[in-house]
DNA sequence: ACTTTCATATGACAGCCATCATATGAATTG
DNA sequence: CAATTCATATGATGGCTGTCATATGAAAGT
């Protein structure tokens, strides 16, 4: 590999992850391409050097958002369903995942704008659900079912409580869903 | 009243319904005002003798989709609270729901965008979950959070049955989060 | 060294948008 | 019927956007 071509995909990388950013921030509207080149330190027409278009953009934005962010949840652990469920809700629903966005997950910051997405951006989203949702369950599809619960309830609940400006709110919605979670699996 | 007022009014009002079902269509993005007021039969400068901004549009908008589109849910039935929750999933998890976007809850439709959008539609928005809430719980502070995880279940799920392509799927993610809707309250 | 390649820069274009200043013409008023 | 009000129309301004054709200059290849 020369170093020319290494420096392109270090800029094309730099571009994804400062969109992947973007996106979980402001939604489609912080991929707008003037801006985000500027902050790469470059100029508005390379943007096309690297993607086709913004919709190209949008789509890897999302695959990159979502192996940024998935593992840390997934992860395989030593533990019985029902704590499963709570441990993950627990680590979903915290102010801190509330607070930063950017770095958090890309179904709960896109939940209601990727349905009326460009159609790359809804295959990219589509696939970043099927594997949260196999990740949770642990490809066990007995637990297929919790699982999808427990995601919607966790995106709802964070949109909830990220929208909400009283704090006090805010945090209620976070509590009452996390101690909620465990629910859903039936004893 | 003379008919002049009248017709403004009534002008006025033509507007915000369009406005009201296009925010829940497109989001924000379908607020654009060109369209909105050609689609309302008039020119886009007029747009001004009715409001002062965008802004305000929006936030009226969402007042407008909330007060169309609540009622429906939260009217008042005899049942005990397990069955309440039951019912209310029924009926927001349906597919008639999730393909009737234009027509169905403010809530749901602008989820992710509600907290990225300007002050006065954050302001609108936050009043529509204090109001659902109560009205779910019927103001029974025992039910409180019980209603919060109902709301935040309904919205995660709808949404992730409108952003996923796979019919299967999505019938499957609003099923299974019916099921698990009545197991959100202890027993 | 000389040529070629190519990562990035420049600048232009057209489309869409929000907003506003001004015009028009019909309904209301006296 | 004349004067006025005002709901709506017209047209302009300026900003932002996506896209592309072309330029530049430094590294790569010979």
């Amino acid at each position: 590999m020369t170093s020319r071509a290494q420096k392109k995909q270090e800029t094309r990388e730099r571009i994804l992850s400062i969109a992947s950013r973007k996106l979980r921030e402001e939604g489609l509207r912080g991929l707008a391409i003037g801006p985000l080149m500027k902050e790469a330190g470059l100029t508005h027409g390379t943007f096309y050097a690297h993607f086709d278009n913004g919709e190209q953009l949008a789509a890897e934005a999302m695959d990159h958002a979502a192996n940024d962010n998935m593992p840390q949840w997934i992860e395989h652990q030593e533990e019985d369903w029902t704590t499963r469920l709570s441990r993950l809700a627990a680590g979903y629903l915290d102010t801190r995942h509330r607070d930063g966005k950017g770095m958090g997950c890309p179904i709960g910051a896109l939940a209601s704008e990727a349905s009326i997405g460009p159609e790359p951006l809804r295959h990219a989203f589509e696939n970043a659900v099927t594997r949260a949702v196999s990740g949770i369950a642990e490809n066990d599809d007995e637990h297929t079912d919790d699982a999808i619960a427990l995601l919607a309830l966790c995106v709802g609940a964070i949109n909830l409580s990220r929208a909400v400006d009283d704090d006090n709110l805010s945090r209620q919605i976070l509590e009452a869903c996390q101690d909620r979670a465990t629910r859903l699996s039936e004893n």
